[in-house]
DNA sequence: CAGTGAGCGAGCTTCCGCTTGACTT
């Protein structure tokens, strides 16, 4: 009896507590802080979803979604099997978010099929510190059914929207083309974007300063009113007319006013926040800054240990750990004493936070950048000093700005100058960037009030009115957070989807649709205006809030929408006429085998050059990327691929008679020493930087910043 | 780590949201 109870004992300590959360770099922290009694592994996301080859939605019997094992997971959820067979208990640990309950739920009901009687419960926590999660542990909970139905209606209505619009494309346009409840609506701002630049008339406008000396310099004062209101001369004629009305012995400083302005410091990092400063201050891709903040999430070899540089990347929280506020408030004492507040700066979140994660941050304020760029990329080194810097600002002390401003008068007329002076650079004292802006060059002498001022030349200057700029991978994803559409871990992809389209391009920066991607607009704005309507999203995410909160059905939503929605699917499919309009794009290309013009097409694999003349002239180029470097030919450069596959790689036209051959892809520069085209290298030194093709001219660019 | 030379135009596709490596000389 004694033995068996021993037996029985000795069979329950040596099982273990599984806990299961999404990322395998998570799984590694969490396990570093339970010990031997745990097993910790990772999901890697989602593990059951619809099927991607059919709907799998039962349209008919209220929305029965059918579920599997995702591509390529089965050995994911074999793993978790076999662990929970030696595990005692299961915490199901995936993210404290929508998602992250059904990833909870479909891994539980995984288990549960072949193991019944394992106990599991849900636990979440919101920081990976040592006590959030053995707090966690303490305190689990059921899973949330509402939330779980959430995330089951958002699923099948993007699949309804999806995989039944897409359809139409390709029976209307061509195949392989695709249409979704986010990805349309960024090809919509996109497409209206180009409208506008394309509908801008550029407006003459002129603009004029007045030059003074005093104290043996010169200073310059800019016309800020007449008569009270901002002036407006459309041409010369209209300016010079009103230099000669002006009385050069007559101007006046006739007041004199200082206004101190206090700046505060910005949150932390989320996601799309960080995506944009990396794209305004280094230019890199969303998907670039993502691939480079993985690395420093993931770790980086420092010595003999690996750790982790940064907290988790997708987030769209600002939220920070209070054991993080108290080591970085002990640094900024240390090192910025007189820029510290009283108490922690809080940022307040977002409206549609899921919040399941911190904000972007360093996982410790005493890494410095300096002290760690000799283990990091140039890259990696840049991208850490950003967020690096921002965490460490946004818990210091405002800045405070003074502006000093001089108004001289002449008649109506009045002009002004101003200068302003950090007199507390408070949270700016960590910041990089701004410290090379603090010497202000502009003159700005001392003033009485009622001075007259020695006259010495008027400045008119000629300007044009610009249009609005084009998106870029900062603005579109700017549009898509301001506007609640996509989560922090879509925003770079649905990029990547419009480029892979070809929907749009990426021409230095700037997205721009093309022509596809502008019927395309066209068809789904006129036959879908609702599902583009940057309602739709939030309407839909209302809703789902309601389901979760158990105030709605779970397809109730679905229900409504569904009749019209198909109705109107069957319809445009039955009477929209094949787009004939061609997207052929007109060149400037000479067909070398019968003389008509080459237009540019879309083929499978991207644009290419053809013969108007086709079928009866079947040439077909690819598109020349620049002109051959060798010496005395006149080919051009062309991207090539070993029999259709492997990698890309670069030759000349007029092979076999010139065997120029390079793995570097042409940049769209010219080398200003020699002419030629410019590649780009990238290495552990210099980062990413432009070179000659030609090793002989040897011209190198390094990246500024 | 090195390695290199096709063809596209009509042909089976697609969603959003979680998460990382992986096709195979």
């Amino acid at each position: 009896m004694a033995a068996k109870t021993n037996t029985a004992k000795k069979t329950d300590s040596s099982k273990k507590t599984l806990v299961i959360v999404e990322s395998p770099s998570k799984a590694k922290t969490i396990n570093k802080y339970l010990g031997s009694h745990y097993f910790v592994t990772a999901s890697m996301g989602h593990i059951i979803d619809l099927p991607k080859s059919r709907l799998a939605v039962d349209v008919d019997n209220d929305f029965k979604p059918e579920y599997i094992t995702v591509r390529g997971k089965g050995d994911i959820l074999n793993g978790l099997k076999k662990l929970a067979a030696k595990s005692d208990k299961i915490l199901l640990a995936s993210d404290n978010d929508r998602e992250g309950e059904a990833i909870a739920y479909h891994i539980g009901e995984a288990i549960r099929k072949k193991y019944p009687d394992i106990p599991m419960e849900r636990i979440v926590f919101n920081e990976i510190t040592k006590n959030a999660i053995l707090d966690a542990i303490q305190n689990p909970r059921q899973l949330e059914a509402g939330k779980i139905d959430a995330q089951k209606t958002r699923r099948i209505l993007d699949r309804l929207v999806g995989y039944k619009i897409s359809p139409i494309l390709w029976a209307k346009v061509k195949g392989g083309l695709s249409a979704g409840r986010v990805q349309s609506v960024a090809l919509k701002a996109i497409c209206d974007r180009e409208d506008e630049v394309e509908a801008f008339v550029p407006e003459e406008y002129w603009t004029l300063e007045a030059q003074f000396s005093k104290d043996r310099k010169t200073f310059t004062a800019e016309l800020s009113k007449i008569a009270g209101s901002k002036p407006e001369f459309k041409n010369k004629q209209q300016i010079d007319d009103f230099i000669n009305s002006l009385d050069k012995d007559a101007f006046i400083v006739s007041d004199l006013s200082s206004t101190v302005k206090s700046v505060k410091p910005i949150a932390p990092f989320t996601t799309s926040k960080m995506q944009q400063a990396a794209a305004n201050r280094f230019g890199f891709t969303s998907k670039k800054t993502m691939s480079i903040a993985q690395q420093l999430y993931e770790g980086i070899d420092i010595g003999r240990d690996r750790v982790g540089f940064i907290t988790y990347m997708r987030t769209d929280s600002t939220r920070v750990s209070a054991q993080a506020i108290a080591e970085v408030r002990e640094y900024i004492g240390k090192h910025y004493a007189d820029a510290l507040p009283e108490k922690p700066n809080y940022f307040s979140k977002s409206e549609n936070a899921q919040d399941a994660h911190e904000a972007i941050r360093p996982t410790s304020v005493l890494r410095t950048p300096d002290e760690v760029k000799k283990y990091l990329t140039p890259e990696q080194f840049k991208l850490y000093s950003m967020i690096w810097e921002r965490f460490v600002s946004s818990q210091m002390s405002p800045a405070e700005h003074e502006t000093v401003t001089a108004i001289i008068t002449n008649g109506d007329a009045q002009f002004r100058i101003s200068k302003s002076t950090i007199k507390k650079q408070g949270y700016n004292a960590v910041l990089d960037v701004l410290k090379s802006k603090e010497n202000d060059k502009s003159v700005m002498p001392h003033f009485e009030k009622g001075e007259q001022l020695k006259f010495k030349d008027f400045v008119p200057a000629q300007h044009f009115t610009q249009p609005p700029p084009r998106y870029t991978d900062a603005t579109i994803i700017k549009f898509l957070e301001e506007n609640n559409i996509g989560r922090p871990s879509t925003y770079a992809p649905t990029i990547s989807t419009l480029l892979d389209r070809y929907y749009a391009v990426r021409k230095a920066k700037q997205i721009m649709p093309t022509v596809l991607g502008t019927l395309v607009n066209k068809i789904i704005c006129q036959s879908f205006p609702e599902i583009v309507n940057i309602d739709f999203t939030s309407d839909m995410e209302n809703r789902l809030d309601k389901i979760e909160n158990g105030q709605d059905s779970y397809n109730a939503l679905l229900h409504e929408f569904w009749p019209p929605f198909i109705s109107k699917v069957n319809t445009v499919m039955d009477t929209l006429a094949d787009q004939k309009i061609s997207l052929d794009e007109p060149t400037d290309q000479i067909c070398e085998k019968c003389g008509r013009p080459m237009v540019k097409k879309l083929g499978k694999y991207g644009f290419f050059y053809a013969c108007s003349g086709f079928p009866e002239c079947r040439n077909a180029q690819a598109i020349p990327l620049g002109d051959c470097p060798r010496e005395g030919c006149t080919g051009k450069i062309v991207p090539k691929k070993k029999s259709g596959r492997g990698k890309e790689f670069y030759g000349c036209t007029h092979y076999p008679e010139c065997d120029f051959i390079s793995w570097d892809k042409p940049t769209e520069f010219k080398c200003p020493k020699c002419g030629k085209y410019l590649i780009e290298k990238t290495d552990k030194i210099h980062g990413t930087y432009k070179l000659c093709v030609d090793p002989n001219c040897g011209y190198k660019q390094l990246e500024e910043h």
